[in-house]
DNA sequence: TTGCTTGCCGAAACCGGTTTCGGAGCGGAT
DNA sequence: ATCCGCTCCGAAACCGGTTTCGGCAAGCAA
């Protein structure tokens, strides 16, 4: 509370009342005349814009919010019990955001969790003391406790995913279940009959959305789903193993699995090794997230790739429109992922494709 | 500018004059009683903590910076230039930072730079507008034109590393000279006499620190240091690999080599691989960080591992105590790597060590 | 009783902005 | 000449806190 004074030496900002002293005019005039109210005239608006950058000026961040109640800050609440499914994707995601927020002159907090229980107090902290003014919410749920919190103290957020009820929801994704569809697709036009699924928890709204999408690709491919080659809940390699054994085993093994997640894809790898099969060569897998670990892994993994960099610059600019009042229905953005097509699904030892696979890119 | 209303429903905050009008108090008063002022007297500071906390209230940050200069907040700018080197690190970091914020109501604001450059104009910009009243400073490099800024605008930082002028700087680091010491004397404990070191880029401090600890040890051990066998620089895996190829061609080759990065060590391995040696069974390495990576290479490295998460931690404490004025002596702290050991250092081709080796931490 | 502390609180200034309100000055129409 | 309306700016209130200052009342000594 009461500490001497080691806080400034001859570095003293330069305030409101600095300028427009310096300028002769009252500080409401310079206030007004920064924010662009139409009462300035324009030759006025000029003077003091430019005095404001020659003498270094930048308004107070927190004076401003006291009245206008926003801190131009976007909070990012990150959950690390689950820590490896944030590791390669965290960097280029804050960037993106991160990237979009300097650009609006805006910044982000962020603050982290261990569990849902601890989001949602760690989130209620920040609103109270208003240190955001908004939320972006990575790896939706379907029905997601954050959304709730948001919703009852009025608080502008902005899901990465969907969610059950998409009221008020502002919302970016990338569309897992057009990638699943194109996925099944690929693999039938392989010659693949009898495809395999592996999914992620239900708790998200993707492992719901690549589901329909998986189905819709069998629909489609004039194939039938083969419910004892279908496994869901994974959340980690380890999961992926169990489920690959599963699904693995059934009584008519597929010859293709699709997985819904690479930790999915990897686990499978280990499961295959594990139950005499070879994926590349008797087994084909294609996955989805684009985790660099597919890259090296044996065979090298085709998996649709995310673009998180972007999407963290999607949903800071989405988020930030929110703020602003945008409408909703500008609001809701859907973006495909990226098909890398590498070596886990073209089969040495199966019927090759029809034509010549030279396609890269979906 | 000019939005109509979409911020407030029946959620309105309650303020410090909600607070003292239902106590029938000034709200000077309340505001005393609740930052522990001496002239309050105890039954009313009593009566006011209840009130506040039974009707919920949380002073606004904004506010309070506004007149004590301080927004609670820590400021972190993170280089995602090389991205591959915070990787893994930063959930832990993160996660460390922000837990120590939380519990003292502190909050973490990040924003990230492509350069050092960008690095500097970024902190510029969250100093200009308030955002944060410190940073971390992380990689701290031996002349670091982040904290030049620091020291210019009078702003408190501490680095997670040293740097070559320590005037006015907390810091908290790891002993990586220690950690290289004891993996050269460990190395000698085996029987190596030519030891190889492939260090990182002398730009930051840890490189000219853990030089140091490398030559220490060598003197101890009664060993000279070929500098034939010592390079320097190395970034990421590539630059490991050139350095390792190197090394290994020095005209008397190493039997041993100390890395003062897994990454290095990692690039040492393919060098190795191509020269014809082979790790763990006519070449030994110790190395430092303890990536994850390190666990699963072939054979798993041996490595002095570092723990970011308590780093973190750490940082945030003595930052935010440094910012209430705490004298500089009591915020330099040096903290131990441990020691992971594995089987990279245990050669099957060479003479075993004098006594069996049973330590797994140093 | 008077006088002087001392404890405790109210009142008001202040922080750095934003926003509302009112009025001065000016040109054009009557 | 008067009135009106418009442009543009000053003055002041306000936001939600913190901090300073002054004074009232009680307690105690003289």
């Amino acid at each position: 509370m009461h500490r001497p004074d080691a806080s400034q030496s001859g570095a003293t900002r330069v305030t409101i009342n600095d300028l427009a002293q310096s300028l002769g005019l009252a500080k409401g005039t310079v206030s007004r005349a920064l924010n662009g109210y139409p009462d300035i005239a324009e030759s006025t608006r000029k003077r003091v814009t430019r005095a404001a950058d020659r003498m270094g000026y930048r308004p107070s961040a927190q004076a401003q919010a006291i009245k206008t109640g926003r801190v131009r800050s976007l909070g990012l609440v990150l959950n690390t019990g689950n820590a490896d499914l944030h590791r390669p994707f965290l960097t280029d995601f804050l960037d993106g955001i991160s990237r979009a927020a300097s650009e609006e002159t805006w910044t982000l907090t962020v603050s982290t969790a261990t569990d849902t229980e601890d989001e949602v107090t760690s989130m209620g902290r920040l609103i109270d003391e208003r240190k955001a003014d908004g939320f972006i919410l990575p790896r939706a749920k379907w029905e997601d406790p954050r959304v709730a919190l948001c919703r009852s103290r009025d608080v502008p957020f902005i899901l990465y995913g969907r969610t059950a009820d998409e009221t008020d929801a502002a919302w970016f994704d990338i569309s897992g279940e057009e990638a699943m569809r194109k996925a099944v697709l690929r693999l039938a036009g392989f010659g693949h009959k009898r495809i395999g699924f592996i999914n992620g928890s239900r708790d998200y709204t993707y492992a719901h959305l690549r589901h329909d999408g998986f189905m819709a690709g069998m629909k489609e491919a004039g194939l039938s789903a083969d419910p004892a080659t279908m496994a869901e809940g994974v959340l980690d390699i380890r999961g992926g193993e169990a489920a690959g054994r599963e699904v693995l085993s059934a009584d008519a093994p597929p010859t293709a699995v699709v997985c819904a997640l690479d930790l999915a894809a990897l686990g499978l790898y280990r499961a295959a090794q594990w139950m005499g099969r070879q994926v590349g060569h008797d087994l084909a897998v294609i996955s989805y997230d684009g985790l660099p670990e597919a890259a090296v892994a044996d065979p090298p993994l085709t998996t649709f790739a995310v673009d998180n960099n972007a999407a963290g610059e999607r949903l800071a600019r989405l988020l930030i429109a929110r703020i602003r009042g945008t409408d909703l229905t500008h609001l809701r953005e859907l973006a495909p992922a990226r098909l890398i097509a590498r070596q886990s699904d073209l089969l040495t030892d199966f019927d090759p494709a029809p034509r010549g696979r030279t396609d890269t890119t979906a």
